[in-house]
DNA sequence: GGAGACAAATTGGTCTGACCACGATGCCGC
DNA sequence: GCGGCATCGTGGTCAGACCAATTTGTCTCC
């Protein structure tokens, strides 16, 4: 027993996994920087294509990050680093999967708005209003968009969870968003956007937690009805 | 203007992208088998080592597949070959974020088992109870942690959303579960997690949503105390 | 004629070594 | 003392070769 080498899987996967547990164990921190890809390969036993593999592959994950011409190091290991792909999974994501992912923000985003009414500043507030004010009175869809991401954005920031915060904004991603909101420049349809924002923002003005959850959960709810709509689109 | 180059990229970035972007348009569909990474990198105008870093970083994100010898293929994009990573980040996450990792999971646990009341089958029921009794009669912490999982995971399953099963799958991680409960084998902290599943399976029994949902909060709740003893403990 | 075994072609996995491009360092001249 | 330039270190890219797993086709034997 006791097998040295691990001959199911390919040096690759086995550099990556040596890595992971480098880190796992806090012998690598945050922002410290590794050998150099030439080292480590020798240190780890492989070429230096394999062992780019595997930095590519931990740096596309958000765990590493290669500067060029000054080393390889560590990210802060941010949830906002490491959670980045998941923006990329919303954007792949097809049909069914559409309505899911909008299910799961459906859950996660009155969490965050109830627990953001209890927590938010006055400043968090004034910005809110801000966006809302900017969001009435943009022109292009485009505008509008991102002021509604960002009404959104400050509000999950208010809840104090990175975590939370990382994956709300993988689900709100623009690319998403613009896959599901397909025809959303009708004018009634931002005109209601419009008063479930001003909802959700009275509630957290008034400090009421459950109506936060309620109104936010109202606003998602319309959301969900539209993904599925274009879910259906997909099933071609 | 109009760059047709990205010079303020790498090719191999450059590379994922495009791969990426085929697969949001359709132009690659799952199951679909991709050209050889020689052609590939030939259609793409780049070596094939860049090429195979593409690819590789891809297979880590749990969009490709590479079988030797045998080509390259898209997978079904299913939610839990995309979610994969994230388990691997609540592997790698330390301090603090431990805390938040079971804050979400804290919202997402009640809100499925609440749907799941609704939506659990006879047969779910019986498996939760084998589970239960399995757990029960254990020996070895590794094995009661195994059957705690497969007990959450039938639930998770019931809801009926793979998103949110992939994602509880990722933060409920064998890894995750052995860091945050570090000396968990304490008789009484079992015989109190015996007690809460015991209760979840009685409001899923009962149909009862509500009831599910707030026993599954206090039981979550029960673990977060842990993650947080744990956090400050790394914060060393 | 069909089934199994072997051989060849296909294709991902790994290695080597070279060269380029970007950053950091330090030296030199003003 | 300071700005600019040369050098070196390091990641980025490329090319070509060989290995290993799989697939496919063919051939033999029953």
């Amino acid at each position: 027993m006791a097998e040295e080498s691990t001959p199911r899987t390919t040096v690759t996967q086995r550099a990556i996994e040596q890595i992971k547990a480098k880190l796992a164990s806090g012998d690598l921190l945050p922002g410290q920087r590794l050998p150099t890809e030439r080292d480590l390969a020798a240190e780890l036993g492989l070429s230096r294509s394999s062992m780019r593999e595997a930095i590519r592959a931990l740096t596309v994950l958000g765990v590493l990050e290669a500067r060029h011409g000054a080393g390889v190091y560590v990210t802060q290991l941010e949830p906002s680093d490491l959670l980045e792909t998941f923006g990329a999974v919303a954007e792949i994501s097809r049909g069914e999967t559409l309505v899911h992912l909008v299910q799961v923000r459906k859950i996660l985003e009155p969490a965050a708005a109830s627990t953001a009414a209890a927590r938010i500043t006055e400043e968090g507030l004034a910005r809110l209003r801000a966006e809302m004010r900017a969001m009435e009175r943009g022109t292009t869809a485009e505008e509008i968009v991102g002021h509604d991401m960002e009404f959104h954005r400050i509000i999950t920031e208010a809840a104090g969870n990175p975590v939370l915060s990382a994956i709300l904004g993988g689900l709100n991603n623009r690319t998403f968003r613009a896959r599901v909101w397909r025809g959303y420049e009708e004018e009634h349809v931002f005109a209601r956007t419009f008063r479930e924002h001003e909802a959700i923002y009275r509630a957290l003005t008034e400090r009421d937690p459950e109506a936060a959850r309620t109104a936010a959960a109202i606003h998602i709810g319309a959301v969900e009805g539209w993904a599925r709509a274009r879910a259906e689109e997909d099933e071609s």
